[in-house]
DNA sequence: GCCAACGTTGGC
DNA sequence: GCCAACGTTGGC
């Protein structure tokens, strides 16, 4: 049976507001996710095809909270930063041959209207809805079901 | 600023 | 391969 080949699968990722938020990625229009220095959350990342959506979450802030809608436009690329030694995520590990870590380019969607707060999320959905609810998780990239993501949307819409 | 919960590193 | 020590994340 043929399947369609413009599955869209939905992801979340968190940005601490002050280091770079959704309006600054309004402003940009377009940014390279880089800087992501966990394995867990880099095999998230490879597993990301071009059309599929991000939520923007702000992290480690006064309000954590989903605050916008982003859109994969390019995947598989080197995260430069792994060579500058003036870098904060400058790696000596890695090598240009292989480099450890790579990104995506994301592009800005929308910045939703409201905001769901950690707190909204806490009240709407379990741990097994979302990883991010989980105790003790840190991971910075995680997959959203297509389910939650349709929720979340119809949430964040009215 | 505190600290729980992780992830990573490196000696053995 | 174990595990103590250390570093980081991120909610509170």
């Amino acid at each position: 049976r043929l399947q369609t080949m413009t599955e869209i699968n939905y992801w979340l990722m968190k940005s601490e507001p002050d280091v770079y938020g959704i309006d600054h990625l309004m402003k940009e229009k377009k940014t390279l996710w880089d800087g992501i220095r966990n394995y867990q959350a880099r095999n998230f990342m490879r597993q990301m095809k071009i059309e599929d959506k991000v939520f923007f979450y702000h992290s480690n802030c006064k309000e954590p909270a989903i605050v916008g809608l982003m859109k994969v436009t390019r995947t598989g690329l080197t995260d430069h930063t792994q060579f500058e030694k003036s870098s904060k995520y400058y790696d000596q590990k890695s090598n240009k041959k292989e480099p450890r870590w790579d990104c995506v380019e994301v592009k800005f969607l929308q910045k939703f209207n409201k905001k769901l707060t950690l707190h909204d999320l806490r009240k709407k959905y379990s741990q097994d809805d979302l990883i991010i609810l989980r105790k003790g998780n840190r991971l910075s990239i995680v997959p959203i079901s297509l389910e939650i993501a349709n929720d979340l949307i119809f949430c964040l819409s009215d």
